[in-house]
DNA sequence: CTTTTATCTGAACGCCCGTTCAGTTATCCA
DNA sequence: TGGATAACTGAACGGGCGTTCAGATAAAAG
């Protein structure tokens, strides 16, 4: 994962990879049928991890406005955690067959549609002002995703804070 | 560009590039010193491109409300027109050797501050309400640059409607 | 300890890569 | 029109690619 997003999925070498965990390259070939595969199970097993551990973190109930907030701040925990699975799902769908593809993309599609059914609630019960629901959802994690080009674990603002700093800009962008 | 943003650039011979503008692989030398450079020639015109734009749409003067509607719809209509020199200006980023990567990275954080002015002079005549300028300003370019992900010219919104909709949440998130 | 199974090596396969360059062809200018 | 210049071809260079597989080695099972 680190090399692909590093170097990406097509500059990255089985023998590379190989060096990398300390065998030759034939020996991969027991773990994975090709390097298409290898990187297929990597994102599968990424989006995967993402919606386990939001299932986990839901706090569910009615409080549109709590859940918006845990949601938030878990995508912004989550992501600034595994940089390298954002980066690689995001940046290398181009190089998965089609029904791989068609895979990552449904799983992507799903945990939108989580946020989605926060707003829709949140607008139902009155605390949310948004015309559209679904892309509200997409502006939403866009600006959240968007902390990994700049978050560094060394830098001025501490997590918690850029969590604090984003959920302020989320509460206001949903009308709450 | 096109090859570039469909296969990523490590993925894309000469030869391909070659074949697409109708002649031989050697041909291509005549034009670019080698494969590197054209990259970074694609990416450094593109970030021009989009600074000289918005310089152009750039209303001015006080009223930091208008502008920041103005840049909000200019990003858009801009991007999602160039959606493949958007991609592979992010994308491929790590493919560029050092200095080359400093001047794209520079064009970048330009464009940034660009926003960030406009930003600070609206906070400053007390018409936005925000805490951090900077990471407001490249939250809302990551908002922004979100549509690229979802717009499709034949799709439900006008462009002019999707402009709509993010200048309210804009609007809102900057406490507008 | 022996046999079975899992794991790994090292070499090989055919193929495509970025880049160079001598020689050919097209274009431009006087 | 003729000579100069620009543009392009086609072949070649060394090298790395993903993948396979017979044989060696390690681990597990009896």
């Amino acid at each position: 994962m680190r090399l692909f997003a590093r170097h990406g999925f097509a500059a990255v070498s089985m023998r590379q990879i190989a060096t990398e965990v300390g065998v030759q390259a034939g020996a991969l070939y027991n773990y994975t049928p090709d390097k298409q595969s290898l990187l297929f199970d990597l994102m599968r097993e990424h989006m995967d991890a993402l919606l386990d551990a939001w299932q986990q973190e839901d706090p569910g109930g009615t409080d549109a406005r709590a859940r918006l907030e845990a949601f938030t701040r878990f995508h912004i925990r989550f992501n600034t955690r595994r940089a390298d699975a954002v980066f690689v799902s995001y940046m290398e769908l181009r190089n998965l067959t089609g029904e791989n593809f068609a895979a990552v993309t449904e799983l992507r599609r799903v945990y939108e549609t989580r946020l989605e059914e926060i707003l829709r609630a949140g607008q139902d019960a009155g605390v949310f002002t948004l015309a559209e629901p679904r892309i509200t959802a997409m502006a939403v994690i866009a600006l959240l995703t968007g902390v990994n080009t700049w978050y560094r674990d060394a830098g001025r603002l501490k997590l918690d804070e850029v969590e604090t700093l984003y959920w302020d800009m989320v509460r206001r962008l949903v009308g709450g």
